[in-house]
DNA sequence: TGTACATCAGTGAACGCGCGTTCACTGATGTAC
DNA sequence: TGTACATCAGTGAACGCGCGTTCACTGATGTAC
C-alpha cells in the first residue's frame, strides 16, 4: 500500500536525495512503475506526502521531547530537550531534513498542506517561551525592535501565542535560527575538519541561546 | 572559453539547481554537447569549476565590504558590513549560495581546492575579531566551555588567530552560523508568510550577535 | 609568396542508460442472486 | 452450492524525452621552411 512506497521512498532518498525516481522505487518494489500510479498521481504528489509525514514526524518528536519533562516550570530543560531532539531526528534522518531544510526542490512548489505541518515545531519553542512569560519566569530582553520587524514579531505571535511580549517573539527566532543553523551546518558538511566534538558544541550553542532569551536555570549566569 | 561555459552553466543553475546537465549548457551555447568535453572531463569537474568560482566570488565580495570601511577600528560597522555583504551576495546568487550551503549533491564529493576558497569567508570574520582583540578594545566573553570544544575551538583557531581567545572564538563561530542561518532560512523559504522586512529583520539579527560578541559601538548596550 | 604540415576547436553519430506518464489489458478476489 | 458479474491491483508495452560520455572525423587557423 501507499505507506510501503513512500517507506521504499525514503530510503531512496538518502542516495537520491530529491532528484527521486519513481521507477527507481516502483523497481525496488518489484512492481512495474505505472503501478505506483494507482497510489500516487505523480511524482511531485509523493515528494509532498514525504515532505508532509517529514514535517510531522520532526513535529511529533519535539512535541514528545517537550512533553518528556515533567516540571513545566523547567524552561530551560524543556528548550535543550527539544533541540536535541531536533538534532538527533535530524541526524538520524538526513535526506528528509535536507528536503526541508534544504536547498529548495528545482520545480517543486509546496502545497498549502506542507505550511501547516512545517509551523509544529517552532509552536513547541514558543509555546516554551509563553510558558515563562505567562507564570512570570520569563521576562523579555531589552530588546529595540524598528516597527516593522515588530510588526512581523507581533503577526507571528498572534497566530501562536497571543500576549507574549514581541522581545521574547525576537530572542526565540533567534534561538530558532541558531539551533537549525546550527544542525544544518553539521548536516551540510560545513564543520568538517572543524568541530569535531559536535554534540558537546551543540550543547554549547543551545546553551549560549538559552542565555540570550533568559531562560532560567542556567548555571552560567 | 572555459569563462563562456561557467557563465551559461551559472544560468542554468538556477532553474536546476545542482542536477545541471552538461547537454543543456551547450545547448544553449551553440554547441555539440561533446565539445564541452575539451575544456571540462566531466561533469564534475564543471560543478567543482563553479563552486570553487561561487566561493571566491563570495570571499572577495566579503574581503571588500570589510576592507571598505577605512577606520578598522570600528569592529561592529566592519561586521555588519561583511555580514551585510554576504547576504546581499546570497539574494544576487541564490542558486550558487545553494550550491556551497545548501543540501550537499548527491553522488557529488567535493575535492580538497575547495576547501580552502571555503575558508575565505570565516577568514574575514575571525579577521575582525583579532584586530579587537589585538587592540584591546574586543574583550573575551565570559563563557564556561568544555575541554573538547576548547581544543576544537584552539585548532581552528591556531590556523587564522593565533592568540586569540577561545570564548571570542566561539562567539565569533555563533555569530557565523547566526549569519548563514538566517540567509538560508530566508532562502530556503522559512520566512515565508513569516517575516516580511528582511532586510531589517537581518540587521536585527546581526545586532544582536555582535552585542553577544562584544563588538564595541553598540548603542543598544 | 607559396606550399606542407601540425594543431586543435568543434562535429555528428552512436552507446547504453534512465526518466515520467498513458493506456488498454489481465486475472484474481469478492459480492449478489 | 453454484453461477454471473463487478471491482480493482497490478501488467506490459509504448511515447517521447533527456542524460553523460566516447570516438573517429572535419576543416579552419597558424607555423615552418
Amino acid at each position: 500500500m501507499t505507506a510501503e512506497i513512500k517507506t521504499v521512498a525514503r530510503r531512496h532518498l538518502v542516495t537520491d536525495g530529491a532528484n527521486l525516481s519513481l521507477r527507481a522505487v516502483a523497481r525496488d518494489m518489484g512492481m512495474v512503475s505505472s503501478a505506483v500510479y494507482r497510489y500516487f498521481a505523480s511524482r511531485d504528489e509523493l515528494l509532498t506526502a514525504l515532505i508532509l509525514d517529514a514535517y510531522n514526524a520532526l513535529g511529533e518528536t519535539v512535541e514528545a521531547a517537550d512533553g518528556a519533562v515533567a516540571d513545566r516550570g523547567r524552561l530551560r530543560e524543556r528548550w535543550l530537550a527539544s533541540a536535541r531532539a531536533i538534532r538527533r531526528w535530524a541526524l538520524a534522518n538526513p535526506a528528509e531534513y535536507a528536503l526541508l531544510y534544504g536547498s529548495p526542490v528545482p520545480g517543486y512548489a509546496a502545497p498549502q498542506d506542507t505550511i501547516a505541518a512545517a509551523t509544529r515545531t517552532a509552536v513547541v519553542l514558543v509555546g516554551i517561551l509563553a510558558d515563562g512569560h505567562r507564570s512570570g519566569t520569563l521576562t523579555a530582553p531589552r530588546i529595540a525592535l524598528s516597527r516593522q520587524v515588530r510588526a512581523d514579531l507581533a503577526r507571528a505571535r498572534d497566530a501562536v501565542a497571543p500576549g507574549l511580549p514581541e522581545q521574547l517573539m525576537l530572542a526565540g527566532m533567534t534561538g530558532w535560527i541558531q539551533l537549525f543553523g546550527t544542525v544544518s551546518f553539521e548536516l551540510f558538511g560545513q564543520f568538517n575538519n572543524v568541530i569535531e566534538a559536535r554534540d558537546e558544541f551543540f550543547d554549547q550553542q543551545m546553551t549560549l541561546m538559552a542565555d540570550l532569551i533568559g531562560l532560567p536555570g542556567g548555571g552560567t549566569r
